[in-house]
RNA sequence: GCCCGAGUGGCGGAAUGGUAGACGCAGGGGAUUCAAAAUCCCCCGCCUUCACGGGUGUGAGAGUUCGAAUCUCUCCUCGGGCACCA
């Protein structure tokens, strides 16, 4: 008996796809096409867990999808600008361009060895020039089609690195390497109007048939759309003869609720009073060393500063309420500027008892209604509840009913107008970044900001800079920040913000489809490959990676780069579930977190340690597999010592592919002992002959399997096909059925496990004299007489509780099935206790005897 | 804080309204072997019973149903996202 040597076999078969062009997609009409993407992998240098799943994942697609004759386009590239590459010019020297290059060499020699079916002539990274430049070129049409524009928006500076943070790089509040409070500054920036597109982006999620439902919820909540009312208070004795303050509600119905009005420190109104009174400017100035994210805002504890400020009600100018500064306001969302109703929303409500303010019941619930005391009373806008200052409406109505009466009221009073909203923004593109894609624009004193012209394109990125200093070595490049002017020629800046790396990720997928064109796509080739058929990744990525590549390709429509029909173009979408793992920390002597490598970490009987110096670890939970947490496991070990087949086995084997897998040894070992076990009964199959028993139950079980096995494939039930291929391993290894049967059942078991262990599975078929490539036969099928069963077993419950089982014929009518119930012996038992009320047959599935 | 998910034996999980625990791991027993490795066979939720069987059981609590892991509501725990991580 030969023993499978895993690497010599693995290598020669990749060797043999390659040597056949059997990935190397062409466009070719006489076939369906089928585009299989996973999403492509940032260059951090080593594979991990997570892309084996991944790209395991969208290969049995693309192998299957193959094999029933399609015509498979499943690329390959990377996703390669971003901060990491500075960060280790910065720790180590080197430049983030040579970093990223070694990077991309060393993780492809790792993937390689994987098998997946990647055509890698498509191959490039973001950060190729000529990507990159194609990129720079739908800039300069976006601003054209006026998809663009520059405004102000806040970023985190660090005071002491003189640097723009992340907000990853924000920890409490605090620089990352500086330990600096960290501040908000308003810079001007770029961004894509993606604003504009947000009732045509919430509407077509509709038409995302194959889309989780949840990924579509998400983006549907993102978007945010929402009906509300926007009027003013009119300010009294304002500064600078200011006489209103504008104001957005969604709750109209709680007007007669208000006890204050809260703005924005970054509202015009509260950056006016800053000038002259101390108290404001020292209150906004707190709220400015807040982080900038959504989150850090929330969860800050709620402050306010009153302004001494007043304005009328609107419905009794008698009536005048406080104006607050609050630091929960985004002035980015609405007007910047709320009335608080703290009877009915619990953040208000904490606001005013802080600061004293009146809480004014305006509806309580139908029954029993009382005053609201500790807990705002937000009930769903659906409940009738009972209103006590209500207007224009019935004294019992719903929230929804109130809205829309109050709107139609104010509007026919003069008092604002109903309006719809979203919360998305629009997306703000400027990073003050070296290694990213350059904004094709140059600063003119003359002419303004003006586009290079396109034939000067791509504006590569200089590779003289160095890193010792933090901030963006472009602004003191000497020579590449200095330009002419493109329109008047006179001496102009260059701008030195370099594009979000969504940017490049939110049209990869038209780019593969002619990754050489000498414009951003080729129509042809679009036109033919677009749409991705099935998009695989991470549910990470379920709303602003999925949400700007939804924008992009209509603005990629907009300027001609995409046939209509791609402006959603990703027909399927299958989100994985993460890679989790453990994560081990210890604390350095500031106290903050310094993460270790699961490999340098040992186990001792008093608990975790590193292995160097034996120190205790600190054990978290399992988290997402990331970089920065170094909770990462390296696949090439498992490849090593057990091959690709076994690692590609395992991550499919273990868990429901969308869900999250916690990474662990035991699960590789079984994987390689059951594939040596497939390959010991391939060898004894081939050497056997002669006839046997059973022939027609081992067909029987094989159909069956097929039929399984393609529902699974189909279905992303990738575990729960290989239950069945472990299944069927079992009934062919004690099968006593003749040798042609049993190699007709091995060769399919062949062929069914073809996607998930090509390599193997090619040994095989060339094992049993099978002619070509696995790869390249076709689908096994499933003969529907072989599917049928004739004879079934019923369950018969008594009262829900299983007592007994009869088989009966497939077919037998229900009247019976029911005789043969009464005379079962625990039925009859159980009928003894009581009378028989109701008796349920579901045929084919079960019996149910109600006393 | 807000939005979205998930929770089933010792472990990963199967079952999408119809026999809960398929399949695998770990564990126990046996065969083979001088012995071991490898391999093969059997058992395996918990409580109770010599056994047959009975009770109980899918994060907690309620509800709908002849029947709920599955549907509804409330709560708990864990995870993802929150616009400059990719």
């Amino acid at each position: 008996m030969s023993r499978y040597d895993a690497t010599s076999v693995e290598k020669k078969w990749q060797d043999a796809w390659e040597t056949a062009g059997t990935f190397a997609a062409k466009r070719d009409v006489s076939k369906p096409k089928y585009y299989v993407l996973e999403m492509f992998p940032y260059p951090s240098g080593r594979i991990h867990m997570g892309h084996v799943r991944n790209y395991t994942m969208g290969d049995v697609i693309a192998r299957y999808k193959l094999a029933t004759g399609h015509n498979v386009l499943h690329p390959m590239g990377w996703d390669a600008f971003g901060m990491p590459a500075e960060n280790a010019a910065m720790a180590s020297g080197g430049h983030p361009k040579d970093w990223t290059y070694q990077n991309i060499a060393d993780m492809k020699a790792q993937m390689k060895p994987m098998g997946w079916s990647l055509d890698w002539t498509r191959e490039f990274a973001t950060c190729d020039p000529e990507y990159y430049g194609q990129q720079q070129s739908m800039f300069i049409d976006f601003l054209e089609k006026g998809l663009v524009y520059r405004k102000n928006a806040v970023v985190n500076w660090d005071p002491v690195d003189m640097t723009v943070l992340a907000n990853e790089q924000v920890i409490d509040g605090k620089g990352w390497r500086s330990g600096a409070p960290v501040e908000r500054r308003e810079l001007t920036q770029w961004f894509f109007k993606i604003s504009d597109y947000s009732e045509e982006l919430l509407e077509a999620i509709d038409s995302l048939d194959n889309w989780p439902a949840r990924v579509k919820l998400m983006q549907s909540n993102w978007i945010g759309k929402s009906r509300g009312l926007q009027f003013a208070f009119s300010l009294i004795d304002g500064p600078d003869g200011q006489d209103r303050i504008e104001v957005y509600t969604t709750r109209p119905d709680t007007l007669l609720g208000a006890s204050f009005i809260g703005i924005s420190p970054d509202h015009p109104l509260a950056r006016r009073l800053e000038i002259e009174n101390p108290d404001v400017a020292a209150f906004n100035d707190e709220c400015r060393r807040m982080g900038t994210s959504e989150e850090d805002l929330e969860k800050a504890e709620k402050r306010g500063l009153d302004t001494g400020l007043r304005v009328r009600h609107p419905f009794d100018t008698a009536w005048e309420l406080p104006v607050y500064i609050a630091n929960f306001i985004l002035m980015d969302y609405g007007t910047g500027a709320i009335f608080g109703c703290p009877a009915h929303d619990q953040r208000d409500l904490d606001f005013a008892r802080k600061y004293g303010l009146p809480v004014i019941d305006t509806f309580v619930a139908a029954e029993n209604g009382a005053p609201v005391e500790t807990e705002a009373f937000v009930p769903p806008k659906t409940d009738v509840v009972k209103w006590v200052r209500g207007f224009a409406w019935d004294e019992n109505a719903t929230g929804e009913q109130a809205i829309d009466a109050a709107i139609a009221f104010c509007e026919s009073k003069g008092v604002g107008f109903g309006v719809t909203k979203y919360r998305l923004r629009d997306w703000g593109l400027s990073r003050q970044r070296y290694w990213g894609c350059p904004i094709p624009v140059v600063h003119c004193e003359a002419c303004g900001v003006v586009p290079v012209k396109k034939e000067s394109l791509p504006i590569r990125l200089p590779d003289d800079v160095t890193f010792d200093k933090p901030g963006n070595p472009l602004d003191r490049h000497p020579t590449w920040r200095n330009c002419t002017c493109p329109v008047c020629g006179n001496p102009a800046l260059r701008e030195t913000d370099t594009m979000d790396t969504f940017v490049d990720s939110s049209w990869y997928y038209a780019r593969f489809t002619a990754p050489d064109a000498e414009t951003p796509t080729s129509l042809p080739d679009a036109d033919y490959w677009m749409n991705v058929d099935q998009y695989i990744g991470g549910i990470e990525h379920a709303i602003l990676h999925l949400l700007y590549s939804r924008f992009f390709a209509r603005a990629m429509h907009i300027c001609g780069h995409l046939p209509e029909k791609a402006i959603e173009p990703f027909d399927a979408l299958f989100t994985q579930g993460m890679v989790t793992h453990e994560i081990y920390v210890t604390r350095d002597e500031n106290d903050r977190p310094v993460y270790h490598l699961p490999e340098h970490v040992e186990w001792t009987e008093s608990g975790a340690r590193l292995g160097a110096t034996g120190q205790p670890v600190e054990v978290i939970p399992s988290a997402k597999m990331s970089k920065s947490k170094k909770n990462v496991v390296d696949p090439v070990n498992i490849i090593r010592d057990y091959g690709a087949d076994t690692a590609r086995w395992f991550v499919l084997s273990d868990s429901p592919p969308e869900r999250d897998v916690e990474w662990t040894a035991s699960g590789a070992e079984a994987a390689f002992k059951h594939l040596s076990r497939i390959w010991r009964l391939a060898t004894d199959i081939a050497a056997a002959d002669g006839s046997g028993q059973g022939d027609a139950d081992l067909l029987r079980a094989m159909h069956k399997t097929i039929h399984d096995v393609t529902l699974g494939v189909e279905s992303f039930g990738f575990n729960a096909a290989i239950a069945k291929l472990y299944a069927f391993t079992n009934t062919l290894a004690k099968s006593t059925a003749g040798a042609a049967a049993k190699r007709q059942a091995m060769v399919t078991l062949a062929q069914l496990m073809a996607p998930m262990t090509p390599h193997l599975s090619e040994e095989i078929w060339a094992l049993l004299g099978q002619k070509g490539l696995i790869a390249e036969a076709s689908w096994p099928a499933a003969d529907p007489a072989q599917l049928v069963e004739d004879s079934v077993t019923l369950p018969i419950q008594v009262n829900g509780k299983r007592r007994s089982e009869i088989t009966v014929a497939k077919d037998m009518p229900k009247e019976e099935v029911e005789k043969l119930v009464l005379e079962d012996d625990a039925v009859k038992r159980a009928l003894e206790q009581g009378a028989l009320k109701k008796l349920i047959v579901v045929p084919g599935r079960i019996v149910n005897v109600v006393i």
